[in-house]
DNA sequence: AAATGTCCCAACCGCCCCGAG
DNA sequence: GCTCGGGGCGGTTGGGACATT
């Protein structure tokens, strides 16, 4: 399954890099650039495969590199960033610069993952929830995917929340009629807790998963957006049709760029008229 | 001082995405 | 539309460094 490891082709060498190594791939990029790093070895002199190299240059050679110690700052960064974007330790990386993925995530599995452990729950329940943050998440592409959560319709009224993301842009509440901030792990549960109950998909979600409170204004549209966060953005079943969720997930892919991330949950219930987009 | 346990991190592995042909 | 290959990502691991017994 899956493909052979370029590693294991016949006489490249795997393990700790030499410093003769470092400075000859070092010499290479700086001279040629690496716009192949499958052909780079060979044409640098190096017995590695490309992959080993484009590690070895991206984690530990790039002259961008910050070394030493995660300040206090970047490690309420990391947590923070987290929070909201998972074990999206890249997305992580490119908002901590000089910092790489791997770093990133050998400090969140060293440190802050044991330092988050000693924290009280009622520390972080106001825009966390307590879902399982340890499962294994589904990818971006996965949890971007609406359709599962546009099709059931089997579900009583539902109470209106207004709710909204910590780093979102600035919203009125007469911008918003219901928002609810998620992040891949919770979007994943709240699919499993659909598939485990057909009669009743809603996620079941206690009060410390939401984040602030606002007034509603049924009369009002429904638009979000949050930075570095997925929305969830509720509004009745009655108004969907497929054209509004196309318009919707357009305006996704246009945003994405910004790291703007949306995802569309259909309740049903008593809530406001669905927007044009 | 030696043995054992734990921590840490660089590097590897397997999979996925996406563009080219 | 399909296949292939390169690049990228997240998870895991090997082994050295350090701490403890």
């Amino acid at each position: 399954m899956g493909r052979v490891p370029c590693c294991d082709k016949m006489g490249l060498k795997k393990g700790p890099w030499t410093p003769q190594e470092d400075h000859i791939l070092i010499s290479f990029i700086q001279n040629n650039g690496h716009s192949n790093w499958r052909a780079l070895p060979k044409l640098a002199g190096l017995l590695r495969c490309g992959k080993s190299c484009r590690l070895r240059w991206t984690n530990y050679l790039r002259p961008d590199i910050k070394r030493g110690n995660f300040t206090k700052e970047e490690e309420d960064t990391i947590i923070q960033l987290h929070e909201n974007l998972g074990n999206r330790w890249s997305a992580i990386a490119a908002r901590l610069p000089g910092r790489t993925d791997n770093e990133i995530k050998n400090v969140w599995h060293t440190h802050l993952k044991k330092k988050l452990k000693n924290y009280q729950p009622s520390q972080n329940s106001k825009r966390h929830s307590k879902i399982n943050h340890d499962a294994k998440g589904p990818t971006t592409s996965e949890s971007s995917n609406n359709s599962d959560f546009c099709t059931s319709s089997s579900t009583k009224s539902q109470k209106q929340h207004i709710k909204i993301a910590p780093n979102s842009p600035q919203l009125s509440s007469s911008e918003i009629s219901a928002v609810t901030l998620v992040d891949d792990h919770q979007m994943m549960k709240i699919k499993e807790e659909k598939i485990e109950s057909s009669s009743d998909y809603l996620p079941k979600i206690d009060e410390s998963f939401w984040t602030d409170e606002l007034s509603a204004d049924n009369n009002n549209y429904v638009m979000a957006a949050g930075h570095d966060q997925e929305i969830q953005v509720q509004f009745p079943l009655s108004s969907v049709t497929e054209e509004n969720v196309d318009k919707f997930t357009t305006s996704t892919k246009m945003e994405e760029d910004m790291d703007f991330w949306y995802n569309v949950f259909i309740k049903t219930g008593d809530l406001p008229e669905l927007p044009e987009f």
